[in-house]
DNA sequence: ACAATACTTAAAGTTGACTTTAACTTTCAT
DNA sequence: ATGAAAGTTAAAGTCAACTTTAAGTATTGT
């Protein structure tokens, strides 16, 4: 068992963090002491985890929240579960490929900068041909212009 | 030459974005005509373009002004540029590579469920050994509990 | 000429996810 | 038994990135 502190610790957030997400009710399993304490167990760590995770496909706590709520409902929400699940495996690999996007274009500017850099002006780049440019930068120029 | 609800609707964001950008020093090259009207012009929407871009990144506003006005300086900033655009290529390589890790654990979820529907119940893939589950949700599975 | 539409600004409001504050209580080590 | 450390709550504050509002000005089509 670890106090809120020490939870908060071993998932390097605040404990506040922890304080804020039981108040919007996202742990509705986290137990109390008489004292009213808040006791974090190991399977309360999973599921700060799941939680953590699904933070970080983008879902909002009030989805999250949703999550939980249907976990606690037991297996009659087991397909709902999946669905979810499934839509947010979706949600993730779009993020990537866009990321993937996003990456290739700041690559260019960095082609850009290295070929200005080595001329000492943005001139060279910025006037060189399709035929001048590495290959793979073509369309992502194309792209920012168009 | 494009207003700025045009330019708005090319980019596919809110007018009110493109004015919010122009006040915050984003836009310092957006000219304007008698009357006090922006015009958008090609170049303009090449810098939106850019602007859009280092917001995927995860770039603040106020770092991409702080860009904007390097680039304004001209050549002498190259390097910090080039610099710039080097750290902002580890950061968008990290983000994919954590999302790549986001997704495995969306993905074990995903199977966790699907054999949960088989079964009619969490348990049995609750209760599995390492033999038993996909070998590439072994760590996944650990990581989780530890 | 004039109505409709789109533009302008400054200032206030919104949203989500926390963080901080204030006043108080519980737990733990000596 | 007592003081420090860490816990508790409710409520207010913060932050970034917009969005909305209000009051007014410019442009465009007939």
């Amino acid at each position: 068992m670890y106090s809120i502190g020490e939870m908060a610790k071993k998932l390097g957030v605040a404990p506040s963090t922890l304080r804020y997400y039981d108040k919007e009710g996202l742990l509705p399993f986290v137990k109390r002491t008489n004292g009213g304490i808040r006791m974090f167990s190991e399977t309360d760590y999973e599921w700060l985890q799941v939680i953590g995770c699904l933070k970080k496909t983008g879902m909002s706590l009030k989805d999250i929240k949703d999550y939980v709520y249907m976990t606690m409902k037991g297996d009659e929400t087991i397909e709902d579960r999946l669905n979810l699940l499934r839509k947010q495996q979706e949600i993730v690999e779009k993020q990537i490929s866009e990321l993937e996007e996003t990456l290739e274009t700041v690559k260019f500017k960095c082609w850009y900068y290295e070929t200005a850099a080595k001329a000492g002006t943005t001139d060279v780049p910025a006037n060189m041909s399709d035929a001048e440019i590495p290959p793979e930068f073509i369309h992502i120029r194309e792209k920012l212009k168009k």
